[in-house]
DNA sequence: CATCACCCTGTATCCGAGTACAGAGTCAAG
DNA sequence: CTTGACTCTGTACTCGGATACAGGGTGATG
């Protein structure tokens, strides 16, 4: 099969199967005695692979590790499975601020009937507020939406 | 609060700060007669929003909308809730996938015990497989994991 | 007033992740 | 063969999301 095919099949431009070589994500394949790349079957499940991991929100540089730790490439088990661990609290990380995120939307939904203009500002700053709890910036019951803004809050991170 | 102080709190450059406001991210703040931008308390809240947000997988042109949402500036709020819904979706299909991925990873850390190298491979290529089951390499029951090739050749699984 | 850290605008640069294009070669059906 | 669709390499460009830099202004402290 070649790169069109392969590109068809996973739904991605053919240039970007050469990039992806590049980069050592998909393995130089075969080629023909005129020079095509001749993939073999499975290359297209791997480059489906590398699109949903990128849909997650992993970098191509993640999807490298990834990747290398499925190889067994890791020096020692032990290694990999430092590897594995913190993928699986990253996604565990992401998965509760997508809940979060989750609630905050649905929140807003459900205040919001009928036509006409709606009265989110204060859901949004409430929904910020859920996601780092620590500052309510007062006076922002209604903000740009009707009215006003005023002081204090603050402290950082992130 | 000037855009250094704002910047700090919210952990951004302070060019992002300008930035966010040539994308209409962040409201133009009030000036002080010599041109500094003096940002209400607020804003540092919406920066770290906006970043939260960012971490999830959302660009900023889906904050943008995230936000225009939030300050009832949809036209109606029929609409508003469509939006809303469609996020919802959304954040679900991404639980979802991240749930799936999630259970590929525990896999392969389950079964690496031990010092020396894995044999993850296998387990890698069904990790793809389950998220688009559709085909199994054949031939790939093990691959080049451990310098010991299985039998099937050294096309590898990558 | 002098000072010095901070801020202003505008433009240029960077990075990741592709995508496009030019110019040349290959494959296989007719 | 010839033809037309496809592929090759290499280089350049796009786009989102910032960052950096130059050259100059501000502001509050002593």
């Amino acid at each position: 099969m070649w790169s069109g095919e392969v590109a068809k099949r996973a739904g991605v431009n053919p240039q970007t199967l050469r990039y992806y070589e590049r980069r050592g994500i998909l393995p130089e394949p075969e080629r023909t005695s005129g020079g095509f790349r001749d993939y073999p079957a499975w290359a297209v499940n791997l480059v489906r692979f590398v699109r949903h991991a990128q849909d997650l929100g992993y970098s191509l540089t993640d999807v490298e590790d990834l990747l290398r730790l499925a190889d067994g490439g890791a020096a020692s088990c032990a290694e990999a499975r430092a590897v594995t661990a913190a993928r699986l609290a990253d996604l565990d990380r992401r998965i509760a601020e997508l809940g979060r995120m989750r609630e905050c939307l649905a929140a807003m939904g459900a205040v919001c009937h009928g036509p006409g203009p709606g009265r989110l500002c204060r859901l949004m700053v409430e929904a910020v507020a859920s996601i780092d709890p620590t500052s309510i910036p007062p006076g922002h019951d209604t903000c740009s939406c009707a009215g006003e803004a005023s002081s204090s809050a603050e402290d950082g991170g992130r």
